[in-house]
DNA sequence: GACGTCAAGTCCCAAATGGAACTAAATTGA
DNA sequence: TCAATTTAGTTCCATTTGGGACTTGACGTC
């Protein structure tokens, strides 16, 4: 890994790694290949966008995720967005407190078990999420502008593939070896 | 995006969509398509990978990625390692000081700029990395697992594509508007 | 029907985080 | 040539973070 190719193909043809900017040039060749590039991506999309939010909005990440979840789905409890996301669960029960607090979603019960709650949006939580919305597909643009409309129909694609069963699989790794 | 097809195209064949458990099913088909799934399978690889690294190795997410962009470039300055990674710059800055006062790596003088510091892995930092590097091919491992081998270089391409130009795109986006 | 186990959610706390202000060095430009 | 601006890096501080322990409720089993 330490030795790097001198010469590296790209859209604009061939070029020499060294007249490749020094961020450009790992994400081209690296030991973990795709995974590090979507590891950029992911930081490069959501640090603006988290700053954005709380700033502009005062809602923090997990009272994003929490709004984005419900306005998907309703009802559902703070499980379902914890396994939505990856979040931990303390975290997001924070965030969904604080929301509860802000009157931007509501808590009712889950008939046949008390241990679980069930959120939804309130209409304020509607209205939040509405003012979120433009400045995600705006961080979103931004994102994939780089790509034509089939390429990203099937980064999806990929994307889903690998995605199906990868929370299971990355929590195993800690089991063998 | 409330309303949400009720069938759904799978590797599996077309199935209902309330079939398939909630986390999958926020994959599938949300507002911001491709990119919610980029953070996801970030976050899933990303987080039981740094809760290793530090249990196992005291290496904090910081320290890592510094010991990551050393492996493959030498040497570099602080600021190059926040260009590759879009970490904060007082983030890498002590995750730089850090490695520097476990010895795994060394600080010199940039010739000609007295501001930059030239960064280096020492033989310690080298054995670290080498130590953290079979966890981090196994998690990626597990976090592909889906994809077979062109599948793997074609989402390798459009995710290099999309980061091309990616970060000097989203900070932009503060702009418009 | 009591016991041990597991799941949902909260709380506590030490630690990591990132924004902002700061220092010092280089660069621009008038 | 010297002020004004930009860049590298650090420090400060308020805030967020996530691990772990805990509470309460469900569930399987004997």
């Amino acid at each position: 890994m330490e030795e790097v190719a001198d010469r590296v193909e790209t859209d604009s043809g061939a070029v020499r790694t060294s007249d490749i900017p020094l961020p450009l040039r790992m994400l081209h060749d690296n030991a973990i290949g795709e995974t590090w590039r979507i590891c950029y991506l992911a930081n490069q999309f959501v640090f603006p966008l988290y700053a954005r939010f709380e700033k502009e909005h005062d809602v923090l990440r997990p009272e994003y995720v929490t709004l984005f979840c419900l306005a998907h789905h309703q009802p559902l409890i703070a499980q379902d967005i914890v396994d939505m996301t990856g979040l931990p669960k303390n975290t997001i029960s924070r965030g969904v407190n604080r929301l509860l607090s802000r009157g931007l979603i509501a808590r009712g019960d889950h008939p046949g078990d008390r241990r679980k709650a069930q959120l939804e949006l309130t209409a304020e939580g509607r209205a939040m999420f509405d003012r979120l919305m433009p400045e995600l597909l705006a961080h979103r643009q931004a994102l994939i502008a780089g790509l034509n409309d089939e390429e990203c129909a099937e980064l999806g694609r990929l994307l889903m593939k690998a995605a199906n069963g990868a929370a299971d699989r990355l929590n195993a790794v800690d089991l063998r070896k």
